[in-house]
DNA sequence: ACTTCTCTGGACACATGTGTCCACAACTAT
DNA sequence: ATAGTTGTGGACACATGTGTCCAGAGAAGT
């Protein structure tokens, strides 16, 4: 067992490896973010990692076993993340919208480039497609039982997360890219917007300082 | 001049012609949006039509210029096509915001599926990216304008606006596919999500109408 | 009937991608 | 030292894509 397993992933791993098994994934899943599932090729990430296909042969199958690891990775992830932060305990509902906002606003809780990525894969593999509108489900389940823990009634509740989920999507879709200030200021309106409610101003610069200290 | 210029498109041309222009874009379209950018190929596209690759070759220089049309066609249509709902009159905002729902309820006014695929598209080329961007603001500029002219303040109007616009995005990039009568069912919901205004049920019922009449 | 213009097919050259095979270098274990 | 294990490189076969060239069929013009 020469190879890393896991942790961190040494670049100089144990002198003749060029490219572990990370370093592929690696740059696999920047490219499927950055560019799409199409420009995923093994000749063109052997170029990048200065490695000739082979060695891409010896760690994975072909290039699907590649791109399933790439899909279990995000699966394992960005649900699971955005499902805990609306589970989280406030006393309002616009606190609670705060947390729902902060896998958004924090890169390390909730890939959005991934995620982006991923639906636009599945527009071309069904079995991707089955996988992401189960995930949506799930995500969206748990925005609903949000706004309905706050007393909102069941249709409301729906719309409402229907509103804010669909709305952060959307974000990504435009591929925003503001400053974080700007953000900010944005975000009571928002909480407004979202919820019907005045935000309590403690939270706002509870989350404001989260937001600061990324 | 065999060749028609314009106008509608018969299929059986003038005889010897077994695929016009219109053909070979139509399929690209097709292609563009279902399969996204990379999956647009001549020789594909050739195949769909039963025709050799020489044939593209005569009407269009290059595959670039394939895509050029495309994306000139795209411009052309969906982001007009909201400005102009966006400015449209109403007596309420609830009645406004349902003007600019029609746009993406009836296919005809605005091409969703494009629309996507060129925002697709978009992350692979800049210049693309450069034309969304303009596209994107142009569009947040007209709904914002749409919540100013009925008394939201600055703020407010932005922040609504960007709910509003990103949540129909947001809407596509799920790819949502939902029965009309579930839609409508949702609307009245999202309008006093969208303005926290009590819906008028005029123009409720009208809105719905001319969804039922699609 | 003859020519001209339009469009199409087939061959060619070339580029880029996948996946397999095998020799071999560089560490590891004995 | 010697043998095995673990990655790597390079060649091969094959598929799919672009763009060019040119001969020629068919309709249209004279």
């Amino acid at each position: 067992m020469t190879q890393e397993t896991g942790g961190t992933d040494d670049k100089s791993a144990s002198g003749q490896i060029k490219a572990t098994r990370e370093d592929w994934l690696m740059a696999a899943r920047d490219v499927l973010i950055h560019e799409g599932v199409a420009e995923v090729k093994v000749l063109a990430l052997g170029q990048r990692l200065g490695v000739s296909r082979s060695s891409f042969y010896w760690y994975f199958k072909n290039r699907r076993d590649l791109l399933d690891h790439l899909l279990d990775e995000w699966e394992d992830r960005n649900t699971r993340t955005l499902i805990v932060h609306c589970e989280a305990r406030s006393e309002t509902i616009t606190g609670a919208v705060c947390n729902f906002f902060k896998c958004f606003i924090d890169p390390r809780l909730f890939d959005r480039g991934l995620d982006f990525a991923v639906r636009e894969w599945a527009r071309r593999d069904t079995a991707v497609r089955g996988r992401i509108d189960a995930a949506d489900t799930a995500r969206l389940a748990a925005v609903t039982a949000m706004f309905a823990r706050y007393g909102f009634d069941d249709k409301d509740a729906d719309a409402r997360a229907r509103i804010l989920y669909f709305m952060q999507l959307g974000y990504h879709a435009l591929d925003v890219r503001e400053p974080m200030s700007v953000r900010m200021s944005r975000v009571e309106g928002y909480l407004r917007g979202f919820t019907g409610v005045e935000p309590d101003q403690n939270e706002l610069h509870a989350f404001q300082r989260f937001a600061n200290d990324l």
